[in-house]
DNA sequence: ACCCAGACTTGGAATAATCTTA
DNA sequence: TAAGATTATTCCAAGTCTGGGT
């Protein structure tokens, strides 16, 4: 156990973090077309080539010599997708076989150009801490709001308080100076800011800067009164801190409380501390107001119901069957139709596609056309390719049309759905997010999914159920000679209309859009449920330390899983059915998706949610390893891991700890601290620019964090070479001006001829075609390139060389950042994971506007967010 | 205790809109 | 000024989790 817990738990997620980094840099190595390193980009790689060497001699000390409790051996971490999601790992190359010593791994890191530098040095002070730590938000409840002000003076970039030492922290040197992708995987270790006293005394320089820990804010008297019992131990923090001690111990008993640390007094106003209160302060939260249970979520509703898609409109082009034509009948038209529009994508080589889909024709047929259903009998005879050549057609024919009509158009369209826009709940205007109706079509899943290609049938209003306030006007059902299946007036939900999926039999419903109040609401509590999760994650995780070595087997299930959730921020994985595509969460893991490698660290490989492939070597604390080994042993491989253990009764035990609890929050939970303490980073960034590029990297963490992928870009490697093309033009100008330069200085002259290398301009005529133009600008831009030569004065040689090296740097890093991010997602992360407010203050203390890092969309969506701070700032 | 339907969140791909660049 | 690239939005599948029924 001593050992177990010689961990702090911020290490554990941070550590978690760079594994899961060496897993993707696996993939990156492995992923043949990918690995745009030196091989793929000619000249180009030699940028990338460059930043890794020096990145490794500047930082590879510190980064390769790591503690051993942390040297999380990059080994075998494979790669993750060579471009498709579900494809297993071909050759799954193996980066490094150094598990354990530390020193192979430098050698890695020539491997892997691009990717990067997969571990990095735990700062000692975070290895030393050797007891649980006191809940550091106990001590202060700044009330939610606290979140951003205004910095009253400084320059932003500067922060006081920094968060590591500088003995142990390869940070200093982390602090990018440029950002490249791969610096910016060594995370800093955010350390604890609850860590223990003795943690502190080591470090003596490490100031206080725990985001926890804040003293300045008012604190609230009064609490609720019907606080629960575990709360009560929370509602202590609006103690002084006198106070806080006791109740620390109490709660775990050794700790110490660093709460004294004197430099809170560095923690500025406006940082949005995401650990900080929940919802203890007792103020009063709009967006908890109407969330529970069966309450009733509105009183008065109306919209205008549901858009329903064109009906087909049959075209008479024929199906070949076994070479000859044959016009079918309108249904059984619009169906084939709807496989001819799949005829370029991967789903045609899948034969479960193709056979869910002849199936379903032929039902078509068999209902509508005799004849010839009983002549189509064998899939591979028909011909569907006329079908497609028609939609192709019809795709042309959309494109051309000239960009005024086509504004026209839009805005005709526009016009005839606005009513459909927006509903009116108790007065208020709100959007509807997802008023249309979905078009028939065949269903594609993700990954593979058994009903593939089956034909998701045309709703119609008699399948829709309305919900609309009792006293609202009933909307007029749109097709004429139908009416709504059914209208209802149910005052707890939030859906505006309902109807049954014809493939799954699942639920559909229509929504109002992110930014309605339904909406905004319920994402707001989930964000402070997190943070409330932050007073009570250290006895949780005491509790799972314990209970992996129970005797109760149950128990010991339960507290592996939740060790994992928590740890790697895994969902909970529910169970699934016959009828969906094979894919786990934690409690749904089995033998075969975990391999072992003493000491202590565990393989993930799986498929999770969207058939998105999960790969991570960890090395985990040695009691779950134990455990996870031991509830491996004597099953097979496709038994569960977790057989006793189910999604209710672990959410049932959460429950337990923290009202309202549940596995999914620790994901949000932990994302959003991940974040939190990465932006607390706040670096050299001289720009908005780099503002900006920092803060996708730290974005991308959490991406990493969770599994946040995407597929290879399909352009990608088109795209890098020619950028690496561009750079080495740019490098070969600069030598050119230095070389003038040069001349210049030993020569004596104020002025030399310069050598350019300039692209020939497209020859464009007003008489020329649309395809003579294109021609000709295909012409021009592979002609190869003209020399131009021109006298420059040295001054603007000198200028010109600086401002030719600016443009190199900012190449170099949008190539790093484009290479880093290629399979990453940053999207998901910053809709579902990441508190709203840790971006706005960020934004606020940096000075970058809002709109930078968040889309409008977005910034509706979070636009409780952003009025928290401007109140704040305001008050 | 389990099972399943219902409601709501999360997720990547496809598509559309906008920006960049030659 | 259009191709090309990037970014935002839409689409709809696939999760989570609760509660009610048996």
């Amino acid at each position: 156990m001593e050992v177990m817990e010689d961990r702090d738990d911020d290490e554990i997620l941070l550590s978690a973090l760079r594994k899961k980094k060496g897993g993707n840099d696996g993939v990156e190595k492995a992923s043949g077309g990918g690995e745009l390193a030196v091989n793929d980009l000619g000249k180009g790689a030699v940028v990338r080539a460059e930043t890794v060497v020096d990145r490794v001699e500047r930082n590879g000390k510190r980064v390769f010599e790591d503690t051993e409790d942390d040297d999380v051996p990059l080994l075998s971490l494979k790669k993750i997708r060579t471009g498709s999601k579900n494809a297993k790992p071909k050759g799954a190359a193996v980066v490094s076989n150094s598990i354990g010593k530390g020193t192979a791994q430098a050698e890695d890191v020539d491997d892997l150009p691009l990717t990067s530098l997969k571990k990095r040095k735990e700062p000692v002070l975070v290895k030393k801490s050797s007891t649980l730590k006191r809940p550091s938000s106990l001590e202060d409840d700044r009330p939610l709001s606290s979140l951003a002000r205004k910095r009253s003076s400084g320059s932003p970039n500067k922060r006081a308080v920094s968060v590591n030492h500088d003995d142990d922290l390869p940070l200093s040197s982390l602090k990018k100076k440029k950002s490249s992708g791969l610096e910016q995987r060594k995370i800093v270790p955010l350390k604890n800011p609850s860590a223990p006293k003795k943690v502190i005394k080591i470090v003596k320089k490490l100031k206080p800067q725990s985001p926890l820990v804040r003293r300045d804010e008012p604190r609230i008297a009064s609490r609720k009164s019907d606080t629960p019992v575990e709360k009560k131990t929370v509602v202590r923090k609006a103690k002084p801190k006198a106070a806080l001690k006791s109740k620390n111990n109490r709660l775990s008993k050794a700790k110490t409380s660093n709460s004294a640390a004197p430099s809170s007094v560095d923690i500025r106003k406006e940082e949005y501390v995401f650990v900080g209160g929940g919802e203890e302060d007792g103020e009063r939260r709009w967006w908890q107001e109407n969330m529970d249970g069966n309450e009733h979520r509105w009183q008065s509703l109306s919209h205008h119901g549901v858009l329903f898609p064109p009906l087909y409109e049959p075209v008479r082009v024929p199906l070949i069957y076994n070479g000859e034509e044959i016009v079918l009948h309108p249904a059984a038209e619009e169906v084939a139709m709807f496989y001819a529009a799949k005829l370029a994508t991967d789903y045609v080589k899948k034969d479960v596609f193709n056979k869910n889909f002849f199936s379903d024709f032929k039902q078509t047929l068999r209902k509508n056309d005799r004849e010839t259903f009983k002549r189509v009998k064998d899939f591979r005879k028909c011909d569907f390719s006329r079908m497609q050549e028609h939609l192709e057609a019809k795709k042309a024919e959309k494109k051309a049309i000239p960009a005024a009509e086509r504004k026209k158009i839009r805005e005709e369209e526009a016009e005839r759905v606005k009513k459909y826009t927006v509903a009116s709940v108790d007065g208020k205007e709100e959007k509807v997010g997802n008023f249309r109706i979905e078009p028939p079509a065949l269903f594609l899943g993700r990954g593979e999914h058994p009903l593939m290609g089956k034909v998701k049938k045309r709703i119609w209003p008699e399948d829709i159920t309305i919900n609309i306030g009792p006293k609202d006007p009933v909307p007029e059902c749109p097709i004429p000679g139908h009416k709504w299946g059914k209208v209802i007036h149910n005052k707890c939900v939030t859906w505006l209309a309902f109807w049954r999926d014809t493939i799954t039999n699942g639920s559909k419903y229509v929504w109002l859009a992110a930014d309605s109040k339904f909406k905004t609401v319920s994402d707001a509590a989930k964000f402070e449920k997190a943070r409330k999760l932050h007073m009570y994650i250290e006895k949780i995780r005491k509790d799972y330390r314990t209970g992996w070595k129970s005797e109760d087997e149950l128990v010991r299930q339960r507290s592996v899983a939740l060790y994992l959730i928590d740890r790697l921020a895994l969902r909970v994985g529910n169970e699934k059915g016959e009828d969906e595509a094979d894919t786990v969460g934690c409690c749904s893991l089995r033998v075969e998706h975990l391999t072992f490698n003493d000491p202590d660290v565990v393989e993930f490989n799986f498929l999770g949610k969207d058939s998105i492939r999960y790969e991570n070597s960890v090395k985990v604390e040695r009691g779950a390893y134990l455990g996870l080994k031991k509830l491996s042993r004597k099953k097979k491989s496709s038994d569960d891991i977790f057989n006793r253990l189910t999604t209710s009764s672990l959410n049932e035990y959460l429950r337990s700890l923290m009202d309202g609890l549940t596995a999914k929050v620790f994901r949000t939970y932990n994302a959003s601290l991940t974040l939190d303490r990465l932006l607390q980073q706040d670096g050299q960034q001289q720009n908005v620019n780099e503002q900006l590029v920092f803060y996708n990297q730290q974005n991308k963490e959490v991406a990493i964090l969770c599994n946040h992928q995407r597929s290879l870009p399909k352009k990608h490697d088109e795209q890098m070479g020619k950028l690496s093309v561009k750079y080495d033009e740019t490098i070969e100008w600069l030598r050119e001006l230095e070389r003038a330069a040069t001349e210049m200085k030993y020569g004596r002259k104020d002025s030399a001829d310069v050598t350019q290398w300039v692209h020939v301009k497209p020859d464009l005529k007003a008489e020329m075609t649309e395809e003579q133009r294109t021609a000709e600008r295909k012409r021009a831009a592979e002609a190869p390139r003209e020399k131009v030569v021109k006298r420059m004065k040295a001054d603007s040689v000198h200028l010109a060389i600086a401002r030719v090296h600016a443009r190199i740097d900012k190449m170099k890093s949008e190539m790093q950042t484009k290479e880093d991010l290629k399979t990453v997602a940053l999207g998901t992360s910053k809709q579902n994971y990441l508190d709203p407010r840790i971006s706005v203050a960020w934004c606020k203390r940096n000075e970058v506007p809002l709109e930078k890092v968040f889309s409008k969309s977005l910034y509706n969506k979070f636009a409780w967010a952003m009025e928290v701070n401007k109140q704040q700032v305001a008050g």
